[in-house]
DNA sequence: CAGCGTTGACGAAACGTTTTGTGTGGGGTT
DNA sequence: AACCCCACACAAAACGTTTCGTCAACGCTG
């Protein structure tokens, strides 16, 4: 491999000349400017990251921290900010938190202490001083993504989970459903608040009341939908539609259905938040909010990329628009 | 951030001193490795990567590459890589290379240029010449996972594909299917050529003809699959079982068969390999084979250190057995 | 006791960049 | 004419490690 000295020796010319000319970092005068991109050319060289890296003090990556690489949300989030970024320069390291608050400190300073110029974190958010410690932990330029921490200093980049809830809440009614399970996730955790909060606000702005003993809290995993809805349909009045906030619940909540041998949408209707789910050719193909990926990872990395450069705006939410793709699983009662 | 040359400065020994202690690469006497460990919490001292892979000239990251990083089986991959990965003090970048060997040669340049320690490539495998190319591109230890390269110079571990294939041929026989529709994919390509293999060899050695007019080739797209499908239903004797080789493929067949309204398993039966699909809660879940990843991932990251700590043995490719799992999607003609 | 290998420690060089500080000449302003 | 400033180029320092070469002290062998 030719190195920058290969180059100022062919260039005949001082290696600080050749940085400048490639950095543009100090005027060179165009004979030599010449000069330096011939021998670069003649070289076939390309400047050493890992050097540059340790003389500038950052790296040229960007750690990105999702609960689970294994879902296809956060899969599709690497793939678009992968491709956002890598058009920027920059590389992607990733790492899954599990949604263990410990091993993602862990891995915040495990990023950190490679110098990454930025990261890109969808917090687990668990526990009262969560956001101190986060705060704490984070010594680059963070932009969180999904999950919204209030008074955070980190910009933040989420689904309009308001918008989403109305859309949801709001198609329901429409299809004359009044008594709607609603599964909630685990409590603090952004996303699942506020389409909680959402659901609610839309409900009493229709003039129907929630009934409470269709509302699950905590109930985030797979197991706990399977079980939580085989309990509600079995109740004196069964909810006629069941709104679940993630995949998991999702699939959950499909898998126990079917379990005590009721079908979509003829026996109860389902509608999702979550996006990511089985696709169309399967019965029934769920209704459900689009989130859209590809203007997230566009924001995000955005708004990291201001804030590498040097940004010093206050801390932003930005919400993205979710879509609601009608399909087969909410029908009228 | 506390540097090496604090930590000698409080230790009251050299420089050289510390990096041995630290590292173990020349023998310190007890009393001095005791004083350099208690100067090392003291200062709360951590070798600098960055600095270090300058100097050894090979980073701690291990790159990998996939075709797509968005599709259930690339990320489960990539979590299970990850956590095998982590566990040996190594990172992970990764890069999705969309099926364009342009792209991946130009990915692989990007990471060696990084002074990845190692490769996990799922090559492209496209032209003629791609073999050397490959070879030649890669200058640091790689394995190759899920598609082999005959006569490469690197370790492989896919699936076992011949067994899978047999699994899968003989469920369809048993259920006294004989009329199997088969969606080939891209020649060329291992994984596809494998299953088409056994499960031509497979219905030979069970005495039933293969109905070339009932094999698709060059099918691995959803809409492939979706026009596909449909032709093979409506010609004279229609397939009683359709055999899908990868996710998009099944994606597809499920809905073009559902467009022209027809059900599964009632009108056709329907067998996947690739065990990435959507789960039971819906109708019909999928009989299929299912992939062992985590396997798969051991065993790669294993050759991987093995050539990286130097093991020069002549490349070995490893084969993982997959399972066939039973679900509703197929039944008996 | 001379010779010699082994152990333990260290100063300095090296990795390949970027940046700092220094110097030189030329053009414009007092 | 003295002054200053700017454009341009360079040598050397720096980034934080690992490793090379040197050396002193020690114990062993013949």
């Amino acid at each position: 491999m030719p190195t920058i000295r290969d180059v100022a020796r062919i260039a005949n010319v001082s290696i600080t000349t050749v940085s400048a000319t490639l950095n543009g970092t100090a005027p060179v005068s165009e004979e030599l400017r010449a000069r330096v991109w011939a021998a670069v050319e003649a070289a076939g060289y390309h400047p050493d990251p890992v050097a540059r890296n340790l003389r500038r003090g950052v790296s040229d990556t960007v750690g990105l921290i999702v609960p689970d690489i294994a879902t296809p949300w956060a899969a599709h989030l690497a793939k678009a900010m992968q491709s956002a970024l890598s058009g920027r320069g920059y590389n992607m390291l990733f790492a899954s938190n599990e949604d263990d608050p410990e091993r993602e400190f862990r891995e915040i300073e495990l990023f950190s202490a490679h110098r990454v110029a930025g990261l890109i974190v969808a917090p687990t958010s668990h526990g009262p001083d969560y956001a101190v410690r986060l705060a704490a932990a984070i010594r680059t330029p963070a932009v969180l993504v999904d999950r919204v921490i209030p008074g955070s200093r980190f910009d933040a980049v989420a689904d309009d989970n308001h918008l989403g809830a109305q859309l949801v809440t709001r198609h329901l009614l429409t299809l004359g459903h009044r008594d709607i399970a609603f599964l909630v996730g685990r409590p603090g955790i952004s996303p699942s608040d506020e389409r909680f909060d959402g659901f609610c606000q839309t409900m009493a702005a229709a003039g129907v009341s929630v009934r409470d003993d269709l509302v699950r809290r905590s109930c985030y995993k797979f197991d706990h939908a399977f079980t939580a809805v085989q309990q509600l349909m079995n109740i004196g009045a069964p909810p006629t539609a069941i709104a679940c906030i993630n995949i998991a619940q999702l699939l959950g909540t499909m898998a126990g259905l079917k379990n005590i041998g009721l079908s979509v949408p003829h026996d109860v209707s389902v509608i999702s938040f979550d996006g990511f789910h089985p696709a169309e050719g399967w019965a029934p193909s769920i209704t459900s909010l689009h989130q859209d990926i590809a203007t997230i990872s566009a924001r995000a990395s955005e708004r990291l990329m201001a804030r590498i450069a040097g940004d010093d705006a206050a801390p932003e939410v930005i919400r993205i628009p979710p879509r609601l793709q009608i399909r087969e699983s909410c029908v009228a009662v």
